[in-house]
RNA sequence: GGCGCUAUGGUGCAACGGUUAGCACGCGGCCCUUUCAAGGCUGAAAUACGGGUUCGAUUCCCGUUAGCGCUACCA
C-alpha cells in the first residue's frame, strides 16, 4: 500500500526534558536501522504542548545526539511551526464526519464530573459498579446542529474528538510485537484537537508522519496501547498506516521507569562522565537487541551491518551501570591509540592541562603516553585524574601511596642515591633502568619491589600506575631526575 | 478499576520442541606480575508458579502471580 519505496523513519523527542537513555536508544534504533537499509532519518521536534515544553532543552537533545554520533538527513522540523496543518486535518475530519465537536469541561469526561458543555454526566453508560468494560463514548458526539449552535454562541469552549467506532476491530502490523488488534468498543472518543486550537499528539504525529512519508515508526512501548487510535485516524485520513516497531522500555535498577532519582539519565552526563561515545553505544545497542548469537563487542560499523527489528526483544531492559563501564574500558583499551587520541586531548583541555604539556606539541610522545595509561583507565576522566602527572608537573602524592609505599625510612636515602644512578646512565631506556634500580636494591639489601615501588610515588604520585620502566622513559630523564629529588625532598623535610 | 504487553542466574542477551540450558557484566578463586588494571583459567548463580498439548517442553496453549505500559484537551 504505501507508495514510498524508500526507507523513511523517524526520531521524535519531545523538548519536556533533556535526551534520556530511553530516548537515545531509540533514536540509536532509528539510525541504525536507517543507515542498514539506506534509508533517510529525520528529526522532529514535537513541541505542541505550551505548557510542558521548554524550547532551552532542544539544543541539549540536539547536542546529545551529536554526541552519539547520530546524524538525522533532514530536519529538525518543530511541530509548533506547523500547527495550520493539524487544524486543517482536524477540520477535515470534522467536516468528513470522523470526529466531533466536543464541549465538556476538560478531565470531566474521564473523570465522570458533571459536563457544563452539556449538562450531562460523562462517566458513561456502564457506570453501575465495575461494569463498565468498555470505553466511554463521548455524549457530545451525538449532539445535532441546534445544540452544537447553542453551545457555540454560548461560548463554550470546542474540542476536536475523533469519532471512535463504537464496533469493530482496528489491527496493525508491529515488527517487534507481531500483528496486533484491539476491539475499538475499548477505545474512547479521544481528544484530536485541544480547545486552544492546539493538535494533541495523536493527531500531530499521524498528519506528519503521513506528510513525511514515513514507513516505519520505531518508537518506545509505551506508544504501544495508543498505537490503535493512531491507526483509526490514518484511515480516516485516507492514508496508509506504516510498519511500527516498538521497542521495549529501559528501567532502573529497581525496574521501574528511569527518571531523574536514578541519578544520571540524560545522556549528557555520561559525556561529562567520561564516557566515549562509542562504548555507549555499544551498549545501548545490545539493550533491548540482540544481533541473534554471542556477540557483544560491535563496533559501530558491525552495528549497522548486523542491526535488524527482527532482533529486537519484546522484554524490557534494566540499564546496568557497571557494564556500561566495562563497555567503556573495552573502547578505552582495544582500538588503535590514534583513535583516542582525540578524545584525551579534550579532556586535558577541559583540566586545563593541555597547554604546555608536551602532549601538545608532541604527537609521537602523546600517542605512547597515551598507549601506555589507558591499560589502567575506565573513563576519560583518568588521564587528568590519577594520570595527571604525565601531563602536568604539579601533582600530588596520593596519601595511600606514600603511606603504603613510603613508609620504610630508607626511602629517602635510596631514592637520592638512585638518581645518581640514572644520572650516570649512557642511555637513559627502559633496561638501563631497570638494571641500575636493581643494582642499587641489590647494593642496599632491599627487594628490587620497594625500591620499584618508592619511585613509582616518586615520579607519578601514586600506587596504582603504569609499569615504572616504560613510565619513566615516556617521562623522559630530565623530569624522572627532577621528581626524584623533589620526593627525597619532601621525605626528609617531613 | 479496565485494556494490553512481558516473564531464562543479581543484570544484559543466546538456546526459536530434543543442549550436561550457552555468552557477557558483576561476584569468588587461581595464573600472570613491579602497584593496579588488562588478559587466561575457574567457581557459585536461572527457565516465576500451576495445569495442559506432546514420545519429549525454556520453547506451544490456558490460568495464577509479578512487573511494566496505556487508560490526559502529556508526549
Amino acid at each position: 500500500m504505501a507508495t514510498t519505496q524508500h526507507l523513511r523513519v523517524r526520531f521524535a523527542p519531545s523538548p519536556t526534558g533533556y535526551l534520556h537513555v530511553g530516548g537515545a536508544r531509540t533514536a540509536l534504533f532509528n539510525w541504525l536501522f536507517a543507515r542498514h537499509e539506506k534509508g533517510t532519518l529525520l528529526l522532529r521536534i514535537e513541541d505542541t504542548d505550551v505548557e510542558r515544553n521548554r524550547p532551552e532543552l532542544v539544543q541539549g537533545i540536539l547536542d546529545g545526539l551529536k554526541w552519539l554520533g547520530i546524524e538525522w538527513d533532514e530536519g529538525p522540523f518543530f511541530q509548533s511551526q506547523r500547527l495550520e496543518m493539524y487544524r486543517a486535518a482536524a477540520e477535515r475530519l470534522l467536516a468528513g464526519g470522523a470526529a466531533f465537536g466536543c464541549y465538556c469541561k476538560p478531565a470531566a469526561y474521564a473523570g465522570g464530573d458533571a459536563a457544563p458543555g452539556t449538562g450531562e454526566e460523562h462517566a458513561g453508560e456502564g457506570d453501575d459498579e465495575g461494569k463498565a468494560l468498555k470505553a466511554a463514548p463521548c455524549p457530545c458526539r451525538d449532539l445535532n446542529d441546534a445544540e452544537r449552535a447553542a453551545r457555540h454562541s454560548q461560548g463554550i469552549p470546542r474540542a476536536i474528538r475523533f469519532r471512535v467506532p463504537r464496533t469493530g476491530v482496528t489491527h496493525f502490523e508491529d515488527l517487534v510485537f507481531g500483528a496486533r488488534e484491539v476491539q475499538n468498543a475499548e477505545i474512547e472518543d479521544f481528544v484530536l484537537l485541544r480547545s486552544n486550537g492546539l493538535p494533541t499528539y495523536q493527531l500531530s504525529v499521524v498528519v506528519d508522519d503521513i506528510d513525511m512519508r514515513i514507513s516505519h515508526v520505531i518508537r518506545g512501548a509505551d506508544h504501544l496501547s495508543n498505537t490503535p487510535k493512531q491507526v483509526l485516524i490514518y484511515q480516516a485520513l485516507g492514508a496508509a498506516a506504516p510498519v511500527f516497531a516498538h521497542v521495549p522500555l529501559i528501567l532502573g535498577a529497581d525496574r521501574t521507569r528511569l527518571s531523574k532519582r536514578h541519578g544520571a539519565t540524560s545522556v549528557g552526563s555520561y559525556a561529562d562522565e567520561g564516557f566515549l561515545p562509542e562504548a555507549f553505544r555499544n551498549f545501548l545497542a545490545l539493550l533491548g537487541w540482540s544481533p541473534g548469537d554471542d556477540s557483544e563487542f560491535l563496533r559501530t560499523g558491525e552495528l549497522i551491518e548486523r542491526f535488524s527489528l527482527g532482533g529486537v526483544s519484546r522484554t524490557n531492559a534494566v540499564f546496568d551501570r557497571a557494564k556500561l563501564e566495562w563497555y567503556n574500558t573495552q573502547y578505552l583499551q582495544k582500538p588503535a591509540v590514534e583513535e583516542l587520541l582525540p578524545y584525551v586531548e579534550a579532556e586535558l583541555k577541559r583540566a586545563g592541562l593541555w597547554e604546555g604539556s608536551q602532549a601538545s606539541g608532541d604527537r609521537a610522545w602523546f600517542a605512547r603516553a597515551v598507549d601506555l595509561i589507558r591499560p589502567r583507565t575506565r573513563l576519560l576522566g583518568d588521564f587528568t585524574g590519577w594520570a595527571r602527572a604525565f601531563f602536568a608537573e604539579d601533582f600530588d602524592y596520593e596519601a595511600e601511596a606514600r603511606e603504603k609505599f613510603w613508609k620504610d625510612e630508607r626511602v629517602g636515602g635510596m631514592l637520592h642515591k638512585l638518581a645518581g644512578a640514572l644520572e650516570a646512565l649512557p642511555e637513559f631506556n627502559h633496561d638501563a633502568c631497570d638494571a641500575a634500580l636493581r643494582g642499587l636494591a641489590g647494593a642496599e639489601g632491599v627487594k628490587a619491589g620497594l625500591l620499584i615501588n618508592a619511585t613509582r610515588v616518586a615520579i607519578v604520585g601514586r600506587a596504582v600506575a603504569p609499569p615504572l620502566f616504560d613510565t619513566m622513559v615516556v617521562l623522559g630523564r630530565d623530569r624522572v631526575l627532577a621528581r626524584l629529588r623533589r620526593a627525597v625532598a619532601a621525605l626528609t623535610s617531613a
